[in-house]
RNA sequence: GCGAAUGUAGCUCACUUGGUUAGAGCGCCGGGUUGUGGUUCCGGAGGUAGUGGGUUCAAUCCCCAUCAUUCGCC
C-alpha cells in the first residue's frame, strides 16, 4: 500500500515557522497556505460548487456529524462517496464531529455552548451545559441528537468507519475538546484520552485502507489532532505524543480567540513534524486569524464564521468590516469593496444587496456569501504570494493597519 | 339620514372588575456571530390611549359630545 507523497513544502519563510507548499489528495493539489470552504452539511451554504471554485476555493470541508445524522453515512456511501453526492470532485477534509458533541450538539440553538460562555467567563455554566447532553467515557461518548434527542455513541473506531463511509480526502482523529477555562486536571485527563483515542482512530483508519486498497479505491488520509486547552505544557506533549505518530498531518484544535494563536499554536508547531501540514480547525474569520495562523506554521484553516456573517449581513472590506443592512446603504449604489474583484463586487451594489438581505431573498445569502468567501480566500492566496516572494511582513502590516486601525493592529504585529 | 362596531407605538393587536413607570409581535435603529445558527442571538428608540368635556382622591378603562373608519339599513 504505497501512498504518493502527500506533502511538498516549497518555501520557507526565515525567522517564522511560515511556508508554502502543496497538498496533493486523490482529488487534486492544494496549494498552500490555504482557506478550506466550510461544507458541514455537503453544501456551501447557498453558494454552488461552480460558485466556490470561481472564488478560487480549493477544497471544501464537510462535518462527520452533522452527516451521520442526516442524511446518514450509508446514504453516502450507496451514492458513491461524499465527491459523488454532493457532485464535487475537488480535495474534501472530513471533521469527526468531535466539536459538535462537546458543544454545539449538546445545546443547540439554545444560545448555550463552550465558546460564549467562556466569554462570559461562567464556567459554572459551561461545565453544567457540557455534562447534561454528553456522557464521556474512556471508550467513546454518549450524546443525543440535536436533530430528533435520540441517543446516540460514538468510538474513536465509528467515527472513523462513518469518515471512511463519507469517503473525504482527509479525516479528522475522533478528539475530546475541553473549555479553555477548564481545569488543568480535566484538560489533562481529556487529552490523554484524546491521545489514546487518535491511537485508535489512526488503527482503524489503516485497517480500512487497506480494504480500500484491495478493492481499488483510492487512499483516505487521516490528521491526529493536537488538544490542551492554553496550558503550554499540556500542548506540548499533545503535540510531541502526536507528533511522534504516523498521521498524513495535523489538526489543531480548541483554540478560540486570535490572541491564541501566537502562543498555543506556535507551540504546537515548534514541536510537529516539519514535512507534515498543519490544520487549524474552525479559525479564520477575520484577517489578523489568518496572518498569525500563517506566520506560526499552519497550512489550512476552516472557519465557518465568513459565510454565516454573510448571512447576517457582515461583510468585510479591506477598510474593516461593515454591516450591509445598516439604513446608510440603502442608497449607496457603490460595490461593496471597489478593490474586490468578487462575482458580487463587480456585478452589484450595496444597496441591491442591502435590499435583498433586508427582504430577506435568497440571493442575498448567495451574493454575501461569495463577497466574504472570496475576500478570505484571496487574503490567503496573497499571503502565500507574500512568503513565496518575501514580503510576508510588509503586506501584514499594511492589510492590519488598514483593516483595524495601526492602534490595534499593533497587537497582532509583534 | 338612521343603527351598530371600532379608535392604544410606524403596522396588527393585548392588558387594565378605574390605582406605581400602558405591553407583545412585526417594522425601525445599532451590535454580535471562529471544527455552521439562512429563516439567529443581544441591545435600543418610539405611545398626551382619536379630540373635547364630565364623574371620581384617581380615567386608556365609566358617562356625554364630537370627529374618523368600517359594516348594515333607508
Amino acid at each position: 500500500m504505497n501512498k504518493a507523497p502527500f506533502f511538498e513544502i516549497s518555501k520557507k519563510l526565515e525567522g517564522t515557522l511560515a511556508r508554502t507548499g502543496v497538498i496533493h489528495t486523490p482529488h487534486g493539489d492544494i496549494k498552500t497556505p490555504a482557506f478550506i470552504v466550510g461544507g458541514t452539511q455537503a453544501t456551501v451554504k447557498s453558494l454552488t460548487n461552480e460558485q466556490v471554485t470561481s472564488l478560487n476555493g480549493q477544497s471544501i470541508l464537510v462535518n462527520a456529524y452533522h452527516l451521520m445524522l442526516r442524511p446518514g453515512a450509508d446514504t453516502i456511501e450507496l451514492s458513491g462517496g461524499i465527491h459523488k453526492f454532493m457532485n464535487y470532485n475537488g480535495p474534501i477534509f472530513s471533521d469527526s464531529g468531535g466539536f459538535q458533541i462537546f458543544s454545539l450538539g449538546m445545546a443547540y440553538k439554545k444560545g448555550i455552548d463552550i465558546t460564549s460562555h467562556s466569554e462570559k467567563g461562567d464556567i459554572a455554566q459551561a461545565v453544567h451545559s457540557s455534562t447534561q447532553l454528553t456522557k464521556v467515557t474512556d471508550d467513546g461518548v454518549h450524546f443525543r441528537s440535536h436533530l430528533d434527542g435520540s441517543s446516540l455513541y460514538i468510538t474513536p473506531e465509528i467515527s472513523m468507519d462513518i469518515q471512511h463511509q463519507i469517503g473525504a480526502d482527509i479525516h479528522m482523529c475522533f478528539d475530546e475538546l475541553t473549555s479553555p477555562l477548564a481545569g488543568d486536571k480535566y484538560i489533562k485527563s481529556a487529552m490523554d484520552r484524546t491521545h489514546i483515542w487518535a491511537e485508535r482512530c489512526l488503527q482503524r483508519h489503516n485497517e480500512l485502507n487497506v480494504d480500500h486498497s484491495k478493492k481499488g479505491d483510492f487512499l483516505q488520509s487521516l490528521y491526529g489532532v493536537v488538544q490542551g486547552a492554553r496550558n503550554e505544557s499540556f500542548r506540548k506533549e499533545s503535540a510531541t505524543f502526536l507528533g511522534s505518530k504516523d498521521f498524513d498531518g495535523y489538526g489543531i484544535g480548541g483554540v478560540f480567540e486570535p490572541e491564541e494563536i501566537s502562543s498555543t499554536v506556535r507551540w504546537v508547531n515548534e514541536i510537529l513534524p516539519e514535512a507534515k501540514p498543519r490544520h487549524l480547525l474552525g479559525m479564520g474569520s477575520q484577517p489578523a486569524d489568518l496572518f498569525l495562523g500563517i506566520q506560526y506554521g499552519i497550512d489550512t484553516f476552516d472557519c465557518v464564521a465568513p459565510t454565516r456573517q454573510a448571512r447576517n449581513g457582515a461583510l468585510y472590506t479591506y477598510d474593516g468590516r461593515i454591516n450591509i443592512k445598516n439604513s446608510k446603504y440603502k442608497n449607496d449604489f457603490s460595490s461593496i469593496d471597489p478593490e474586490c474583484d468578487c462575482y458580487s463586487c463587480r456585478n452589484y451594489t450595496k444597496a441591491y444587496i442591502h435590499h435583498l438581505l433586508r427582504s430577506d431573498e435568497i440571493l442575498g445569502l448567495t451574493l454575501a456569501s461569495i463577497h466574504n468567501e472570496r475576500f478570505i480566500v484571496r487574503t490567503v492566496d496573497n499571503i502565500r504570494d507574500s512568503i513565496n516572494n518575501k514580503s510576508f511582513f510588509e503586506y501584514k502590516k499594511i492589510f492590519l493597519e488598514r483593516y483595524y486601525s495601526p492602534l490595534k493592529a499593533k497587537i497582532f504585529l509583534d
